[in-house]
DNA sequence: ATTACATGTAATCGATTTGATTACAAGTTG
DNA sequence: CAACTTGTAATCAAATCGATTACATGTAAT
């Protein structure tokens, strides 16, 4: 099991759209450096549209960054491209016996530490803004 | 995405082998309480015998805990059951473009902060004891 | 208005994983 | 030997992922 790479693709393009904001990054601009169709890379860009991350027109080339990488988190990201529902991260074993005093409370029992483990994980995310990563990236270019 | 209900199962297995510990604990039994296959039942418990979790045998009905219950933690049983490899809850887009300043760098950019927010959510994990989860059990039954 | 190119989106495909199930080899007990 | 267990492989339908094709729709320049 592995969370989908969408979220990584999601931040691949914020970044890059951040690092070509003077050229026009189309769905195929984009597609060249993740290396990937550029109708997948379109269907992501429009989970980003449609969370307020990024301003794309029908017809127009190229995205743009519709807030500032300061103010966007890799939460953000994640939201936007659903990977993970909430409170979904762990699958709870479905109809288990309610004949046995187990059955009956185990899923009680145990969905709020899964719960709070999530929680903890999309907090980490949270706390990491796209700025974090543009600027690992020029630092390893040594363009900063 | 989802992380596989062998995790809710493997700690349903063994809070129903401490509750039932002055009776037979076989795959059939446990299955009947999971309302799952047996041989499903037998494949996990495998995993949880592999971990050092349970002890089972060949031939002789039922499984005992190779533990006490405090000794066990929801990260424990996470390993056993093989739910998610070590830094790989996250998927990374493969293969981007080397010949991009963004795409040679992502990958690297994106690793640890992926990498800390598996870790923050196994940390919960190894924070909770099954010893919990049984005792809320009881407790909801009343009979404790 | 026609051409060229963009985004938006639906449909399809192979690969992988999950959970369910059957089947059977091998061990144990009476 | 008979009846039961664990261990394990094989199979199956369903779900999901990422890749791809196809095409409707929108924009802009000639």
């Amino acid at each position: 099991m592995s969370i989908s790479s969408r979220l990584s693709v999601g931040i691949h393009i914020l970044a890059l759209i951040e690092i070509n904001k003077d050229g026009v990054s189309s769905s195929q601009f984009l597609a060249g450096s993740v290396n990937a169709n550029p109708a997948m890379i379109r269907k992501i860009m429009g989970m980003l549209k449609k969370a307020g991350l990024i301003e794309v027109h029908p017809g127009i080339a190229g995205a743009k960054l519709a807030k500032e990488l300061s103010d966007i988190t890799m939460l953000d990201v994640y939201k936007a491209v659903n990977v993970v529902q909430d409170n979904e991260l762990f699958s709870l074993h479905e109809n288990p016996n309610p004949e046995c005093p187990v059955g009956r409370n185990i899923q009680n029992a145990i969905e709020p530490f899964f719960s709070a483990a999530q929680l903890a994980m999309e907090k980490v995310l949270e706390n990491v803004k796209l700025e974090n990563v543009v600027r690992d990236i020029l630092n390893k270019e040594n363009i900063i």
